[in-house]
DNA sequence: GTAGTTAGTGATTGAGTACTAACTTACTTG
DNA sequence: CAAGTAAGTTAGTACTCAATCACTAACTAC
């Protein structure tokens, strides 16, 4: 047994719920599953969390945080199409390396409405927000122009669902989508 | 008690399922909620369906296949900018009258990896072939041109994810979307 | 009208699950 | 070393849910 502070359990916990809840959603995953995963027993979750509930805020919180952080890292510096590049680049990274990232923030989505029917009006709010930090961390290196960022997002929202649908990246989906197929087509206009 | 033939009453069940599994997805859905909609005993659901599985495959390619439809005849006759348009405006109004059937969709990608990871191959494979057809069907009246469809593809799943995160129709999230916009937005380059 | 079929129900079961309570083990500090 | 605290466990509870079984009610054809 490896003893640890709650504090550094708690980053574990997000940690293994985030790959857990990016697989099954929330009622497709048991805090045993999460638990079994962390390497912990499943009661001692409720030590760390107050509940299930917001274990899985406290994942869908991260997961934003750190897709923000990898956009605004990769435009640092940068603007227009280089920075359009650079993100494209790196979200491609994560979807390689970070797959449950992109699942977990798909399962965010499809939970605002079933919360907000059970009269949790906070989670989705904290949703929103989260897209709107988001939305703001790429507009300003897109040259603050609406068009150009809601297709950005746009992309990225086809690229997170043709990921989950699980087509194989040399699927012929993915042509249209690549950072220079889309330049090659804008500038064939 | 109303009487109907298996076939009528398979249809109400996926009908009240596209509901359902739509707010609550695959886990978040009991069967009892199903059948308390359909007017009929949960029991039963298993004389109609082998299982929740197979309840929940029929809605999802119904979902499809209405989604298809909708494009299809939406651009029967036009092609090009008219046909963009045409498709554009049909699926805002789907948004606005059948919100489950957007729902739905985003539920059914979400379930995909967890169905792979079970051993469950054939749902993957269908929700797949569904998007293949989808894709196919705005293919065409788009003049066949890879990456006009992949953006209007990109620009339906962002609307699908706004939608699901419950953003009111007046939020600027929204500005960038709709085809005015994006036209206005193309002219100008 | 009666025999056969189709539509539908009530009762139940067994497995899973979020969460609690009571207890134990290890670290820290005076 | 003694006492307090923080980390972690085992056992158990109350509940939900998919699926089954045995049964009843209504329609249909002869």
């Amino acid at each position: 047994m490896v003893r640890m502070s709650a504090e550094e359990r708690r980053e574990s916990v997000i940690r293994a719920a985030t790959i857990e809840f990016a697989r099954g959603g929330y009622h497709g995953t048991s805090t045993e599953a999460i638990a079994r995963r962390v390497g912990v027993s499943q009661p001692y979750l409720f030590r760390l969390f107050p509940g299930k509930k917001a274990i899985f805020l406290a994942a869908a919180q991260r997961c934003v945080e750190d897709t923000i952080r990898t956009f605004a890292e990769a435009s640092e510096g940068l603007e227009g199409e280089d920075a359009l590049h650079a993100m494209g680049n790196a979200y491609t990274k994560v979807i390689a390396e970070r797959p449950e990232r992109l699942m977990m923030q798909m399962q965010m989505y499809v939970a605002v409405k079933a919360a907000e029917e059970e009269g949790d009006h906070e989670f989705g709010e904290s949703v929103r927000a989260g897209w709107m930090r988001l939305w703001d961390t790429v507009h300003v290196p897109l040259g603050a122009d609406v068009n150009e960022t809601t297709t950005f997002m746009a992309y990225g929202m086809l690229v997170n669902c043709l990921a989950a649908m699980g087509f194989p990246p040399e699927h012929r989906v993915w042509e249209g989508l690549y950072p220079s197929a889309r330049l090659k087509g804008r500038l064939e206009i």
